[in-house]
RNA sequence: GGGGCGUUAGCUCAGUCGGUUAGAGCAGCGGACUCAUAAUCCGUCGGUCGCGGGUUCAAGUCCCGCACGCCCUACCA
């Protein structure tokens, strides 16, 4: 159904900019990122969108409490939180954008005026409990049981008073008509909601049976106009879904959207429902296509629990990568957490981790290798001969292909954790060659002066061989060890490097001059990690959007 | 209430359609080695597979019950 087989358009939620970013906000924007990268560098027809909400009563609510308007609120905290938490972790998203940008809100009105126009909106009465404290109708999970004077009647979770059975006007969408075709859609494409127990879940749900949604509001108007009736504006989430189109141009550049259109969505566990039924419901009505694939990613737990801004869990990107860099933050959470599950958070598995695989293991076998060719070969890299070749090489140009052609099978599926460690057997089996050939033996035998150009071309072409591999995961890193390989002049740019063909041996030309590498991943100093490791019990979220009234 | 997921080594997790002595990494312990970031490599210790039944020649795996934890159960942006 994909409109071009080379085309990889993905997306991440859009963050709601009151939020405070944290870790797991983080966490998309990596996992996104490392599939993003990992296709651009295949060559694959790669776009990277992500972006803000920036409408609805809560943010209008928290800038008139700063006596500021709404957007220049949401301008602050674009500019101040989200922009730089994208730099934080070394994000290489193509494109950013912003529910309050034009192009968002003429594609919002287009698309609402096609409903519209096509029978799958009409106006009729939302009737919930209103809450005369907060100045807005709550969800059911704000609802709960009154207790002594109001026992018996249903109160406001934040004020304990009870509310008012209240009604007003709305447009709604038909969602109720989709029901059969979505059943159809999930039965037709295993592949559609992923993992398998998100799908399940989003079966069950709908098998429940679809009710119509509300799709605008009247009580404020920090939103969207609704295009026939500008005293509604557009529901929230309608408006946010739409931003994954209105970014291509829909309604604008066809060419665009059809080169792009449809995407992959990669989705936290919790905003499944609207991925997975809401939207695609929505694109069916509109005569669109229906996305590549809705992948619900899990939680990260903290010390067992969800992480929580409320329970103080809460922790900011920037205090794991002061202390241990982007690339360890977008390694550690990548390659310990099996992406589609809930993952545990520690301090102590995060400074495990790169102190043993990142430092002891990556890193040491770029300096060991680098030392050697130095030391024995005037730094350039040695030539391989066939007469001293022995099955040790072949094992390990064997592994280099097998490993590179699973990850990328792996990556494929947004196995991300699977495709790492995948490349990590290449990284141990090069510890271990190393250690078993001795080259520093064969170093003070003159005769062995062809052996012991062949075991160090085959560990150099095996790092050339990690460095593309990598380079998606840990980019800054591989970038300095591309620089001391030597390979930029070789073979040109390390982004520029076709990652499907990572495998194939040989393509680090005998001879080519290396340079001095730096530490890559230096040793992390005992003090820095209890200090990490301290940091850990204390409220740690410091943002503009602290001023959050709630 | 209904539905779903989970519980496997000290820790974090794999375990396919039921099929040999249940695996990995880390941590621990012992040894080898010196090119390297006191690193690497080898060996080793470690499990009542949450509990109780059942089906089967055979159960971590399938069925029933129970315990504990988490999630969903319509507008959380």
């Amino acid at each position: 159904m994909a409109s071009d087989p080379s085309s990889f358009f993905l997306t991440t939620p859009i963050f709601y900019v009151n939020d405070a970013p944290h870790i797991g906000h983080a966490y998309t924007e990596v996992a996104a990122d490392v599939l993003a990268r990992w296709h651009r560098q295949a060559g694959d027809d790669t776009w990277f969108l992500t972006g803000t909400d920036e409408h609805g009563q809560k943010i209008l609510r928290t800038a008139t409490a700063n006596g500021v308007a709404p957007k220049e609120w949401a301008d602050r905290l674009v500019e101040s939180a989200w922009k730089p938490l994208l730099d934080t972790i070394d994000i290489s998203n193509d494109d950013f954008i912003r529910t309050t940008e034009a192009r968002h809100e003429q594609g919002v009105a287009k698309f609402l005026q096609k409903l519209y126009d096509d029978g799958h909106v009409y106006a009729g009465e939302f009737e919930a409990l209103y809450c005369v404290g907060c100045e807005e109708f709550k969800p059911k999970s704000e609802i709960v049981d009154g207790e002594g004077a109001f026992e018996g009647q249903k109160v406001c979770a934040i004020h304990s008073k009870p509310l008012e059975l209240l009604q007003e006007k709305n447009y709604f969408f038909k969602m109720s008509a989709f029901q059969d075709r979505l059943l159809a859609l999930y039965e037709e494409r295993p592949g559609f909601v992923q993992p398998a127990s998100a799908r399940n879940e989003v079966i069950a749900f709908v098998q429940q049976g679809l009710e119509d949604l509300s799709i605008s509001r009247t009580s404020f108007d920090w939103g969207v106009p609704i295009p026939w009736d500008s005293s509604h504006v557009t529901y929230v989430w309608f408006d946010a879904l739409l931003n994954y189109v209105t970014a291509i141009g829909y309604g604008q550049d066809d060419a665009q959207f059809g080169r792009r259109w449809p995407a992959h969505h990669l989705v936290g566990k919790d905003i499944l429902r609207f991925h997975a039924v809401i939207w695609p419901a929505m694109l069916l009505a509109a005569g669109l296509e229906v996305p590549d694939r809705v992948f619900a990613h899990g939680w990260l737990l903290v010390g067992g629990e969800k992480m929580s801004k409320s329970k103080l869990t809460g922790i900011a990107p920037k205090e794991i990568t002061e202390t241990f860099g982007s690339d360890a933050f977008r390694y550690y959470f990548m390659r310990a957490i099996s992406f589609g599950h809930d993952g545990s958070f520690s301090w102590e598995d995060l400074a495990a981790r790169y102190q043993a695989e990142l430092a002891n293991g990556f890193g040491n076998l770029a300096s060991r290798a680098l030392a050697m060719n130095r030391k024995y070969f005037d730094g350039r890299v040695p030539e391989a001969s066939a007469i001293a070749d022995t099955e040790a090489e072949a094992a390990i140009r064997d592994l280099a292909a097998t490993v590179a052609a699973r990850a990328d099978e792996r990556v494929e599926e947004f196995a991300i954790h699977e495709a790492i460690a995948a490349v990590w057997e290449l990284v141990d089996a090069l510890n271990g060659y190393i250690t078993e050939q001795e080259p520093w033996r064969l170093a003070k035998d003159p005769e062995q002066r062809e052996r012991l150009a062949t075991v160090l071309y085959t560990v150099t072409e095996g790092l050339r061989v990690l460095a593309v591999l990598l380079a998606p995961v840990i980019p800054q890193a591989t970038a300095k060890l591309w620089a001391a390989l030597g390979a930029e002049a070789a073979l040109g740019a390390l982004a520029e490097q076709p990652i499907r063909e990572a495998g194939d041996w040989g393509r680090l030309p005998a001879g080519t001059e290396q340079r001095p590498l730096a530490v890559l991943f230096p040793r992390i100093e005992a003090a820095n990690e209890a200090e990490a490791a301290a940091s850990a019990e204390r409220p740690v979220l410091h943002t503009a959007a602290e001023a959050d009234s709630r």
